[in-house]
DNA sequence: GCAAAAGTGTTCAAATTACACCCATGG
DNA sequence: CCATGGGTGTAATTTGAACACTTTTGC
């Protein structure tokens, strides 16, 4: 057997929901288009899935392609696929969702692509089904960073805690108790103090803290019961 | 514009993992394959996506035809698409997660597919990256469980706390303190005692509950933190 | 020396855990 | 009447929330 008789292929596509965080502002990584279809709108950065590649590596290829960087955290988020999403022709896409550290991604990559950062709430509206990713994308990573650490994805490789307190406040759109919030994230372990403090202040200058990668890897699974409600769905069909 | 240029279409399969629980064990629906490719070996139900139909629609039909039922809970769980995974072609497959009550389903049509209840512990090696897909769905039943209230999924409309204390027994393969367990169950507001006594019984009878749907509904996305750890993952690449 | 931001401590309430006792049922 | 499983209570511990004071820095 080399075929299955009468099925015939369907095209797939990947689409990446990009995550900075500017110190104040969670940003999103949007291109607008000088190409078709829909030219002059706004939407996620994708590619077409290639011949003989791998999804992750797919998601990789266009990731690199638009930030120039390799090593970036990526999750998939899931599958779009409704006949009509794409008026040109059936096109099914997998959303892949990345965090990086924004001060990282290459300039003129992104200039190339005609992409700008955006906060979320100046968001512009996107093609196709792309608004419906963002929305999943957004509800995602309050899920998720409220069990797991992967807070520090968006940030420099060194930084404060009233820094990584603004991170959090930014995701859930929410104030947090200071000295709570400092000594809950101490007791994790996760931390390691560089010793240095932070030059760029006008005021007392914060310690700066690295993460600790081998317990990162090691607590990565386990809760961390952080922050408020936040959701994730299933779907009654 | 009316096609994108130069870009093949891929396979797309859907593979259903559906779990159920007999009071006992958590049990996956599996095949036994009287058909091409690897005929006589184990897999997860699955089928082709249809030219016009929708992700959620194929996962529909599918688990329909397999199980005679509608109207059941399903996530999509993730895609796989490794280049190789499907020797006979490039297949990409979207996998579905789903929860039924064991006893709803039709034995007509599991008898028509080959298909059998099995339990967790004792499936066999499945096809391609079956392996793969089960395993993930163990870890987001459990990772799930502890956080939302879709236990109820896997039982009948009617049960008793002592069958639901089992049920997350078996989910995470652990014993729970019954007190504790009670009171917890009790305090979250979804149960309504319907007055009846469960009849099937040698000793004292349980009080039969039934969940009540309109909170079930409303509280869905507020957290439980109800078990100990199970996982989740990101993919650094 | 003062405004602004960082660091640390204490108290109270709530949730979780670890336990022990009594009740209903069928044989 | 007793073995089995179901239902409820309580004390000890842990965790989380609320809140106030001191320190460092640049101007």
């Amino acid at each position: 057997m080399t075929s299955y008789p009468n099925i015939s292929g369907i095209l797939l596509a990947i689409d990446c929901i990009i995550f900075g965080f500017d110190g104040k502002d969670i940003k999103l990584l949007l291109i607008k288009r000088n190409f078709e279809p829909q030219k002059g709108s706004w939407s996620l950065m994708g590619g077409f899935l290639e011949a003989n590649e791998n999804l992750e590596d797919g998601a990789t290829r266009i990731l690199h392609d638009l930030t120039g960087l390799k090593n970036i955290y990526v999750e998939q988020l899931g599958v779009y696929g409704n006949v009509q999403r794409d008026p040109v022709t059936r096109t099914v896409s997998v959303v892949f969702f990345a965090l990086i550290n924004i001060d990282d991604h290459s300039e003129e990559a992104v200039k190339l692509h005609n992409a700008s950062w955006i906060s979320l709430d100046q968001r512009p509206s996107l093609i196709f089904d792309h608004n419906e990713m963002v929305y999943k994308a957004i509800e995602h990573l309050r899920y998720k960073a409220a069990l797991h650490p992967i807070g520090f994805e968006l940030l420099p490789e060194q930084f404060t805690i009233p820094q990584l307190q603004k991170l959090y406040e930014a995701i859930y759109n929410t104030p947090i108790d200071r000295r709570n919030f400092s000594r809950k994230l101490l007791s994790t372990g996760l931390l390691i103090d560089t010793g240095i403090k932070n030059a760029h202040s006008a005021t007392k200058k914060a310690a700066l803290y690295k993460l600790d990668t081998a317990r990162y890897k090691e607590k990565f699974n386990s809760f961390w019961n952080f922050m408020p409600d936040s959701m994730e769905n299933g779907v009654r069909i």
